[in-house]
DNA sequence: CCCCATCTTAACTAACCGGTTATTTATTTC
DNA sequence: GAAATAAATAACCGGTTAGTTAAGATGGGG
């Protein structure tokens, strides 16, 4: 669990975790009901409050009501630090991406064999689906809505680029070495990674009464991600004729 | 395209053709604007309009006056036919469902070598997916609300274990011919045929910007389908120690 | 110590939305 | 052909929702 190092934070306060003992430590007026003030605080609790309201519903389903009760925030303060409702939208959208790709770097694939690199990209990202099933309705509900705020955002387009090359840099040594076949295109792999696990998580309740298992069981999980890990190296194999 | 037998109706409006040239055919009073009563023509209208909407924005984003709108049908008639928009959305759903499962029976794949009828079930799904990326819409939206309808529906009851059967057909033809491996379990290889289908193409927003390619273009949806036969057969082909 | 930008709150509103009521009109039944 | 039934319509309702107003609290800078 530790292994992909999620705390639950969302960046913004990861960042005041790191950066800020700044206010001073002891509030003068510590007294009564009075609520300090604390921007920072704030502005993270609506954004925390958002991601589990909008995982819950979706962004048509979600209620900025609810999102202001739950971040024991008056609802004047979404408008204020975050300016609409699809903007907040967005915003978790960015820390959500930010945080799965700030994962991801911490796998160090490249101090492993191409075959074990693989694995342990296959292993993180179910271990990261399974265990941030918000960033799963997130991407569905973005693609509902055709990508709209993904397209607007500015904080991830430089992301983007550098995320596919994790993939590739292992394809390329595993091609060198001569344990992957040639020709396997990058992008390919990466969507077909993230869609075996994705699949099998974000359907686990039509998935469970269509299969009629308990897909969502420990053993059942456990096996899936065998078989995960089993259907990629099948696919990334080198052909043993030559 | 046809192969599939996809016309777009629903599975009432399929039952109506075929049995119905009952109603009058020439209605006595066509005059004016005085409405002609056809209550199968107009829950059908419903139904279909519904199936628009609700592919459009989901069950919450999806709105009961659209609906009517679209149907060129009063609002009070989608209760008088369905009772909720949750109940309407149930009845979407199930014959969306009833749908994937006629145009899969079509497929005679009993017929064919077990790779061969592998290969088209896996060309299959592709091509229903994206012929009728309502259906994926719908099941995303009933994740989301954790199955809620799909667990009452009674009448897809039936439908599941009829349709896990197929595949397990395939492989067990396979295994006995010695070209596929053994041990294969029929689920989890059915799970990652829709998987590597379905990621790829419910995603297609986000999918085209993290990317930065055009995954709908006519090549790169080719390649894609190229790539998912390729990813099957590589899972569960026979190992050439034995 | 006081100004003033910033933070915070409660109360408000205009639009929306799922569902209903009351009524009319067409079709079937006997 | 009258009574009964089913289909259709328009207008309406109560509750909800995203977003706003206006005013007060707080605290850092001068």
């Amino acid at each position: 669990m530790a292994t992909t190092e999620n705390t639950g934070d969302s960046a913004l306060a990861r960042r005041r975790k790191a950066e800020k003992p700044k206010s001073s430590s002891t509030p003068r007026s510590a007294s009564k009901l009075a609520r300090q003030r604390d921007p920072d605080a704030t502005k993270g609790r609506i954004l925390e409050a958002a991601k589990r309201e909008f995982s819950r519903a979706g962004l048509g389903g979600a209620r900025v009501d609810s999102i202001a009760a739950r971040a024991k925030a008056n609802k004047r303060m979404i408008y204020h630090y975050f300016n609409s409702k699809e903007d907040l939208f967005t915003a978790v959208l960015e820390d959500s991406y930010l945080g799965i790709r700030a994962a991801e770097r911490s796998l160090a694939l490249d101090g492993l064999t191409p075959q074990d690199a693989l694995d342990a990209l296959v292993r993180f990202t179910w271990r990261y689906y399974l265990e941030n099933p918000e960033f799963l309705t997130f991407v569905n509900s973005e693609n509902l809505h055709k990508a709209r705020h993904l397209r607007k955002s500015k904080a991830l387009a430089q992301e983007y680029p550098r995320f596919i090359e994790i993939v590739q840099r292992i394809i390329d040594r595993g091609v060198a070495d001569g344990v992957f076949r040639p020709g396997i295109d990058a992008v390919q792999l990466n969507i077909t990674i993230a869609a075996i696990s994705y699949y099998y998580l974000t359907n686990r309740y039509t998935g469970s009464i269509v299969y009629d298992r308990d897909l969502m069981a420990k053993d059942r999980l456990e096996e899936r991600l065998e078989f995960n890990v089993e259907t990629i190296r099948r696919l990334v194999r080198a052909d043993p004729s030559a």
